[in-house]
DNA sequence: CTGAAAGCGCTTACAG
DNA sequence: CTGAAAGCGCTTACAG
C-alpha cells in the first residue's frame, strides 16, 4: 500500500498495460489525447501495481515540488499558528506542501533558510518580515521564484506580491476608539519601526490622537518587539514612567498579553486603572481576563489568501496584493473615563 | 547568488576544474579519498561558479529528500507550536526541513497526508496521534519508513520509537496536590479516551485518589477532546452537574483554559470556587488568570528528541524511546481548603 | 586516487 | 494518437 520499497516503475506499469513509458507519463498526466482504450488499460495496471510516479526523476523534468516554504520569526508567537493554518489548509487542498521555518527575525537566519529551501528546490516563499533585506528579495524575484509577503507591504520592491490589513486604518481605529472613551493621556507600545506593520500602527494612531488635538506631552511611544515578552517588559517601563496614561494601545496582542500578565502580578487593575487596546485578535485575546478589547486581522484568512496567490504564481498566473479591513472587537479591557 | 535560472552542472564544474563530473561528485559529497590538488580546484570551481546540486537528480540516486513530516491535530492548540519549534529547531541544525500536517485528528486526513508525503518523498514521519490505525503504522515501519511518536506511548507496535512523558505519573502529581490542598470531590476533564495519554492521565489521577480513600462518589468524569473549546464546553457541563467538586484536574492546559474563560464569564472566582489544575505548561498557561498551577511536560524538548531520534533512524542508527518526569508548577489557581 | 560509462525513473520533442 | 529515443543532473560500481 504503501510506496518506497520494492518500488514499481513506469516501465513496470506500461509492459502490464501492453504500452509504452511514454504513453503511461501521458494519461497520468493529462499531458496529451489518449485513445480511452489504452488509457482504460494504463489506469487498471496503474491500479493494480500500485504504481506511484517517483518525485525526483519526476521532479528532475519538472523541477517542481510542489512545496512552498512559510518564512515566520517564531511558530511559539501566537500571531503565527492561525497564519500557518490558514496558509497549510490552502496549499494542502492544492496537493502541496508547507514546510516551515522559524528565523526569530534574525538575517542570516531567514536568509541561511531561503538558501536551503531553495537548493532542495521549493516551489515558492511566503515571508512575514524582510529581514533578508529588499536586494535579497529583488534578486529572488529576477530570478523569477515565486513569492509573497505577508502582513506588511514591502516598501520599495517592485511586482512583489503582498497581502495585509490595512494597519495604518487599524492604528486610527483605536485612537477613535480611545478618545471616544474619553481619554487624553495615551501610551503606545509600538512593533519593531523598521516594519512597515509597526510603523503605520504607530502613525495611524498618533495621526488621530493629533487630529482630535491631544497634545505631544500627553502622549508617549515605547518601540518594543512584537513579543510577550517585550510586552511584558514594556509594562514595566510604563510603571516606571512619571507620566501616568489612562489608556494603552499595544501594536499587538501578543504584547498586551504580556503586559496584562505584568499588571496582574503588580496588582493593578484593567481596566480601571489603564484601558488596554491590542491589535491582530489572536485566539487568546478572548481568554485572558479581562479579555482584551483589540484591533482584529483575519489572520486565519491572511494565510489562506496568501497561499491562493502565491500559488497562482507558481503556476503561471499573476498574483494580486490584497489589503483587507481591520474591525474594532470590544471587549472589557478599556473603560469609559466621561 | 540564487540557484533556480541559468542552472550550471556539475559538467560545467568539472570542466572549469579539469576533472571528471565523478570527482566534482566525490568532493562535494565527501563519498571518497580526492587528492588535495584537485579538491583545492573543484571547490574553488564550485564557488566560482556558484554551483548548487540539483536536488532532484540527487535524490534520483540517493532517495532522500532531508525533509521530515510532522503530523499534528492543529498548530492552532497552543501546544503544537512549541513542540514543532523543538522539532524545527534541531531538525533545521542537521539541514532538515519540517512539513507541517494538521489533520484535526481526522483519520481520513491523517492517511491522505501521509500518503501524500510518501509519494513526493520524505524522510521520516512523526506522529503526535496514530489516528490512521496502528495496521497502517506497523505497514510503514515493516516498508521501513522511519517513524516516530510523540507525547503518547504506542500500545501495541513494535519497534516504534516513542517519546513521552510519565503521563499516569503525571495524573498521580495533580492527585497527590490536590490531596495535599484538603480537597475531598473531584471532577477530571480527561482527553479522548482511545489516546494513551488521556487514558494515562485519567487513571493515575483516580488511582491516586482512591489510594487515598476518597469514594467514588466523590469523583466525577467528563471525557473533553484536549481543545479550549472542549474545555469551555466542560465547564458549562460542570456547573450544570449537582454534584460541586472543590477541585477540577484538567487532563490538559489548553481545556483548562477554556474553561477559565466560561467561569470568568459566569463570574465564578478561581480558585475560590473550584481550585484547577492542569497539565502541559504551555506558554500561555501562566499569562491567563489566575495563573494556572499545571504539571508540566517539557513540550519544546520532546521536540527536539524525537527530532533527534527520527534523524538518527533515518541515518541507519537504532533510535531509542524516552520518558520524561512531569512536574507540578504552583501557580495560583489552587487554593488549600483545610 | 581518478575517469568513462551506466543508470536512477521519469518527460518530451521528434517521427510517424 | 502512439512509440523509440534522448536527456534531465547527478552517483557509483567498474577498471585502471
Amino acid at each position: 500500500m504503501i510506496a518506497k520499497k520494492g518500488k514499481v516503475s513506469i516501465i513496470d506499469v506500461a509492459k502490464k498495460a501492453g504500452v509504452s513509458p511514454a504513453t503511461v507519463s501521458r494519461v497520468l498526466n493529462k499531458t496529451a489525447k489518449v485513445s480511452p482504450k489504452l488509457t482504460k488499460k494504463v489506469l487498471s495496471a496503474v491500479s493494480e501495481l500500485n504504481y506511484v510516479p517517483d518525485p525526483f526523476a519526476h521532479g528532475l523534468k519538472t523541477k517542481r515540488t510542489r512545496s512552498i516554504g512559510l518564512i515566520i520569526s517564531d511558530i511559539t508567537n501566537p500571531f503565527f499558528p492561525e497564519l500557518a493554518r490558514g496558509v497549510e489548509d490552502y496549499v494542502s487542498s492544492m496537493g502541496y506542501s508547507l514546510i516551515l521555518c522559524n528565523t526569530d527575525a534574525k538575517p542570516e537566519s531567514e536568509k541561511r533558510y531561503v538558501e536551503l529551501l531553495l537548493n532542495k528546490g521549493i516551489d515558492g516563499l511566503m515571508f512575514t518580515s524582510l529581514r533578508v533585506g529588499e536586494d535579497f528579495i529583488r534578486s529572488l524575484l529576477s530570478d523569477s521564484v515565486p513569492c509573497v509577503l505577508v502582513g506588511r507591504k514591502p516598501e520599495n520592491i517592485e511586482g512583489l506580491v503582498y497581502v495585509v490589513t490595512d494597519n495604518y486604518k487599524g492604528g486610527c481605529i483605536a485612537g477613535e476608539y480611545l478618545i471616544s472613551l474619553g481619554h487624553k493621556r495615551f501610551v503606545h507600545v509600538s512593533g519593531p519601526l523598521d516594519n512597515s506593520a509597526g510603523r503605520e500602527r504607530l502613525s495611524g494612531f498618533i495621526d488621530t490622537l493629533k487630529k482630535h488635538k491631544v497634545k505631544e506631552e500627553n502622549i508617549r511611544v515605547i518601540e518594543s518587539d512584537f513579543t510577550m515578552e517585550g510586552g511584558y517588559k514594556s509594562a514595566g517601563d510604563i510603571l516606571r514612567l512619571k507620566f501616568l496614561p489612562t489608556a494603552i494601545f499595544f501594536a499587538n496582542d501578543a504584547m498586551a498579553i504580556g503586559a496584562l500578565q505584568k499588571f496582574w502580578e503588580e496588582k493593578i487593575d484593567i481596566p480601571e486603572t489603564f484601558s488596554i487596546i491590542g491589535f491582530d485578535n489572536i485566539k487568546v485575546s478572548s481568554l485572558v481576563s479581562p479579555p482584551l478589547t483589540t484591533i482584529s486581522q483575519e489572520i486565519y484568512k491572511i494565510g489562506q489568501i496568501s497561499a491562493r496567490e502565491l500559488i497562482k504564481i507558481i503556476e503561471g498566473e499573476k498574483g494580486d496584493s490584497t489589503i483587507l479591513e481591520p474591525k474594532l472587537i470590544e471587549r472589557r479591557s478599556c473603560k469609559c473615563i466621561e
